[in-house]
RNA sequence: GGUCCCAUCGUCUAGUGGCCUAGGACAUCACCCUCUCAAGGUGGAGGCACGGGUUCAAAUCCCGUUGGGACUGCCA
């Protein structure tokens, strides 16, 4: 394969970040679109924040959002002795010095108004390596370095602005910048593409990318950047793991399809041809292009997932969308289920058949799976949840409301069939016969048997819950009147 | 403070000098449909930040102003 390389890599600091699904995703992208390779690479090289039970967090929500890598996942930490060796060729060549200030010194040396960065004041000094010395990179002191940006064009960042920074630790561990530009180098990576916040990385990247090539002897291209711009939320900062709802796993727990997230993660920077936004995944491969992203923020609109959640669950097929609720109503026993929620039935008052019935009446009643239980309950528990706002509005302080009851009570008796069109017919009889309107005589029936006013269509719900268990909440709902 | 990025309806975007009286989507409002709630249908309101240029012609190019943001760690 010589299509290009691209490569994502997360550090396994705690959930999966929206931000970072959207630059996963397009990553993957573009390595489908252009037959190109996409490597996971996991950057857990600090020890102080990365943990191991956060890495199957990424593959978990990578797995979910459909992004298989073509390479890997690889870990950074392997690459320990790689990285050492880049450090090494570096300092033999002379692109590195060792330096024993503390951020104190620094401070202390640098007058009020200068220029912020490290100050240089080792360069020179020709220190040898200790416990407390660690390597700085040589930035050169004229001349610029122009970061060729497919989303922002070049950027031009003057040498002298980049002040001298430290590539390994004094404890010895190798930073960020090297272990990055050293695994970008040795997976040959042709295009990085990752957040606007790494856009300052990228010329000394390239300073040490080319200083690799020339202390090694391996010449290696240097890659094309695009810099995808920042999901930000409503006061236009920067997502937030404290403010913001940003973890994939909420999302998934909240019952967003995978396919309508990543849809709608490829609309933040960029979109498809013409005016639709709802596109399938081989639309979006077909014509994404890194080009054609927009530089600008973006803010990541919830209501505007949910309304296109909402489509993508109207389009499935009835057994799609009946399967896709399973982890919502009938979570137990299996392999994944949300993990911050159960449903108000207990396992053995569930009806798989009589979910099947009742899918398609709520199926076009909610955005996210996470509502359907809600709107089922009354089917699956013993005595419904009531909403005493609504109880007491319609049956207790309505005096219509107890004769609807006792009206349906009588009438539903004696009903020969027990089927909607009927029971529709019997209802709307009644309620002209005290003179109302079929909107009003059906609610005090509503909220006794589900206990609320809104909810999926009536009498094809009180056809499935029959005629015994329709009789008995009648019945319950008169006694609860008192 | 320094460096850098960004700027079309409230939001995501289309627009790459004439097709723009600026299109779509979400949100919002009204009406229709209707057993509730949704869904659906129809229609409305709503935007090129500002100021200079360049050009026969600018939302589109250039400069400036203003506003927002990111970075500025011996984190990634």
């Amino acid at each position: 394969m010589n299509g290009p390389r691209v490569r994502f890599c997360p550090s396994p600091t705690g959930f999966f970040h929206v931000g970072s699904a959207r630059t996963a995703l397009f990553n993957w992208l573009f390595a489908r679109q252009n037959h190109g390779t996409f490597i996971l690479r996991i950057e857990d090289t600090d020890e102080s924040r990365d943990k191991e039970e956060y890495v199957g967090v990424i593959y978990e929500a990578m797995a979910w959002l459909g992004l298989h890598p073509d390479e890997g996942p690889t870990r950074q930490s392997d690459n320990t002795p790689a990285h050492e060796l880049s450090a090494l060729a570096l300092l033999e060549h002379g692109y590195l010095y060792y330096c024993d200030c503390t951020g104190a010194d620094v401070d202390a040396r640098k007058a009020p108004g200068a220029p912020p960065g490290y100050d240089a004041y080792c360069r020179d000094r020709g220190l040898e390596k200790s416990a407390t010395t660690a390597l700085r990179f040589r930035m050169p002191l004229e001349g610029t370095t122009v970061v060729h940006d497919l989303v922002r064009g070049d950027v031009v960042f003057e040498n002298r602005v980049i002040d001298d920074f430290v590539v390994v630790r004094s404890s010895g561990g190798v930073l960020y910048a090297l272990a990055n530009a050293s695994d970008d180098r040795d997976d040959r990576v042709t295009h990085v593409v990752r957040g606007e916040e790494h856009l300052a990385n990228a010329p000394k990247q390239m300073r040490l990318w080319e200083a690799l090539n020339d202390a090694t002897g391996v010449e290696v291209a240097l890659p094309v950047f695009a810099h995808l711009p920042l999901l930000v939320n409503e006061q236009r900062k920067k997502l937030s793991k404290r403010r913001d709802p940003v973890s994939t796993e909420l999302y998934r727990n909240e019952g967003y399809l995978s396919a309508a997230f990543v849809n709608y993660l490829a609309l933040l920077g960029w979109s498809p041809r013409g005016d639709v936004e709802i596109a399938p995944l081989a639309t979006l491969i077909e014509e994404f292009r890194l080009e054609d992203v927009v530089p600008s923020p973006a803010f990541f609109d919830v209501k505007k997932l949910r309304h296109m959640n909402g489509e993508y669950l109207r389009a499935l097929t009835i057994e799609d969308f009946v399967s896709a609720s399973e982890p919502w109503v009938n979570p137990w026993n299996r392999e994944w289920r949300p993990s911050d929620r159960e449903p108000s039935w207990r396992e053995d008052q569930f009806s798989p058949d009589l979910f099947a019935k009742v899918a398609p009446l709520v199926q076009e009643r909610v955005a996210v799976l996470g509502e359907v239980p809600a709107m089922v309950e009354f089917f699956f528990l013993e005595v419904p949840n009531y909403d005493e706002v609504a109880f007491a509005k319609v049956i207790t302080n309505d005096p219509l409301g107890p004769a609807m009851l006792e009206g349906a009570l009588d009438r539903f008796a004696t009903l020969e069939t027990w089927s909607a069109p009927d029971l529709h017919e019997v209802v709307q009889t009644l309620g002209g016969e005290h003179g109302i309107a079929l909107r009003k005589a059906q609610a005090p029936i509503r909220c006794a048997v589900t206990g609320t006013l809104v909810g999926p269509p009536l009498f094809e719900s009180l056809e499935y819950l029959g005629r015994e268990r329709t009789m008995a909440r009648l019945r319950g709902a008169l006694v609860r009147r008192g």
